[in-house]
DNA sequence: TTGTAAGCGTTATCAT
DNA sequence: ATGATAACGCTTACAA
């Protein structure tokens, strides 16, 4: 810059004065705009951040903090919080929580190099991690999180979307259905609360062995089929808390021979883009993510804005889900109970599903 | 800072020295050391990285450029990559590509806000950014990208990939083999060629109507499937230029009742994590990711370290693809060639092709 | 071993 | 309408 200023025969406080379009009362020769911005292009001028930083700039830059970037949805949603960003003119710095948590805090935070934290998903099992947050000087913004923690939260109203969900299966004549979750974390949590809730509100006994739990895998799938089928009466349908674990399971039923969704009918949860292009399609709930990112967004910028928290509670903003029917649900008929796998039942119903399938007509 | 001194009563410098472990000679008493640690802990100081970037030190963030995130593939390369970053110390500043990579250079370079960029995936289509980081001061390294630039680069074999695929069909007893791309970018462009060049010396005279092209997506997967099953001659197996485009194909063969893969064999390239989960589960040339990615930032740090180019030719590493064999790749038995859609011998022949999935022993 | 002071590139305040 | 100058938080000679 002060080279520009000495090529374009200025002060420096001019050129600065010009890059930045100074706010208000304004007036610069506009013979002088001109050659100062000449200049500027001639010799390649970039401001340095870190200088503008220095200043109390604010850095344009948004930290992401994301338990776990392998998880579809997870990458689903970073890519629309980059673009949500850039459209506000952020940039998105990535903090992987991965095996640690506080490790991405460090990166993101600790370097208080950017202006606002968006929290992903639910990281509650850092509570290191939100000590931190809390006293840091960063707004931070959570979306899918739970509610014990003092940010500002856009969050999905898990209830509804199972309600949903159980609501269509109920319909389809699917009394037997079990509940596949993944982790422990708190949206996972709720979905299989909210299970619990409709299966008590609709008179439906729970059947012991029901509910399977195990890490957010795909691969889990194929291990809680079997134990699900293996109950003395399986399940018709399975309400599963991810579209990641429903896709183990579709993947884990097609392994095991048994027909989808003529033997058993999957329902996911998030509706990720490959979710529409499974074999069969899932049947999920989809979640709001790009407005639910734009709000996020809206608040963390917003919040960047004005110094220190607002007083008061932190707004809690709840979107609803919709359920998206594709081809994973189908009436539950009465004949084609799963079995426990012993060849000749497999085999039977199984080649009768598959005739279903085909009839079907094409998408 | 200054308030650390001042509550230890000592100078700035001093705890600037403490702090950064000052190379060389350094001599501090244990004492003083203690003490200002101490102070720090207590006042829960951080640095301030603009103030650091200011005198000239890295930033400690490398700069990601990448085309399109929504592709699985290219979300576990965010993903790795900033698990190999974070091992080096650094954090990742993403750049979305998105509409007009041009922005994406605008966010992540023009703010030469990091100390290298790693471009990932082809960005051909944008000379214009090309040019802007060939003039800029940062070092760049280019990940799965063509050769026409004059960055470091670290790419995948694609040739011997096809040549690899393609071997396991033909061992199979395929001979009409098509193929379905996805946009026209540079890896896909050389499997392409590849691809040729295969059939040719392996004197299987190409057959028209076998090469479809389309954007990347899933969707693309039934319109080119009902392309290649409408011809005369259908083939009996497809080479898919991505495990996504794969992922489609396998949902359109799903869709339009034709066996994978008794009827139609499939090949993907990439090996996405969710490659071994489809249904069936997707035979596929594994891209070395893991590898690939650190060795990127292993050059995009040492570079780093360099402050410009060293003359000579930039390096450029070239990484082997692999074959891995799943269950979309069958033999071609001469009685299922796969037929244009038309009831009977659709039926006919999908329900021996499913009573021979039945068949097949579990995974 | 530790303190002093200059300077990094900007922006904001004041003076002209 | 523009120029001079201080200040931001930090590193690093150089001085003590």
């Amino acid at each position: 810059m002060k080279d520009v200023a000495a090529a374009a025969g200025v002060a420096q406080s001019t050129v600065s004065r010009i890059l930045n379009r100074a706010p208000g009362r304004v007036t610069i020769t506009v013979e002088t705009r001109e050659r100062v911005e000449a200049t500027v292009r001639e010799l390649g001028y970039r401001p340095h951040p870190g200088a503008r930083a220095l200043r109390g700039a604010s850095t344009m830059l948004l930290g992401a903090i994301v338990r776990d970037i392998t998880d579809p949805f997870n990458a689903g949603v970073i890519e629309t919080l980059t673009i949500a960003a850039k459209e506000r003119g952020y940039g998105v710095v990535l903090g992987s929580a991965g095996a640690r948590a506080d490790e991405a805090l460090a990166t993101v935070l600790e370097a208080r190099q950017c202006d606002a934290i968006v929290l992903l998903g639910d990281l509650r099992g850092e509570p290191r991690m939100i000590a931190d947050l809390r006293r840091a000087e960063v707004p931070v913004v959570a979306v899918w999180y739970g509610s014990h923690h003092p940010f500002p939260t856009v969050s999905v109203d898990n209830r509804a979307g199972v309600r949903e969900a159980l609501t269509h299966l109920s319909s389809l004549g699917h009394r037997r259905i079990a509940f596949v979750g993944g982790g422990s974390h708190g949206d996972i949590r709720q979905r299989l609360a909210a299970y619990k809730e409709y299966l008590a509100s609709a008179e439906i006994a729970p059947t012991r062995g029901y509910v399977r739990q195990g890490p957010n895998t795909i691969i889990d799938g194929g291990l809680a089929l079997s134990a699900l089928l293996a109950l003395p009466r399986p399940p018709t349908a399975i309400l599963a808390a991810t579209d990641v674990v429903a896709m183990g399971l579709i993947h884990a039923a097609y392994e095991q021979a048994v027909a989808v969704p003529e033997q058993l009918s999957i329902v996911g949860f998030d509706d990720i883009p490959l979710a529409a292009a499974t074999a069969p399609s899932l049947t999920t709930v989809k979640m709001p993510t790009a407005e639910m990112i734009t709000w996020a967004v809206e608040l963390a910028v917003g919040a960047a804005g004005s110094p220190f928290h607002a007083a008061g509670d932190p707004p809690r903003i709840v979107f609803q889900p919709k359920l998206i029917v594709r081809r994973s649900t189908a009436e539950a008929s009465p004949t084609t109970h799963a079995k426990p796998p012993s060849p000749a039942p497999r085999t039977r119903s199984s080649s009768r599903a598959v005739r279903a399938a085909i009839r079907r007509p094409r998408a």
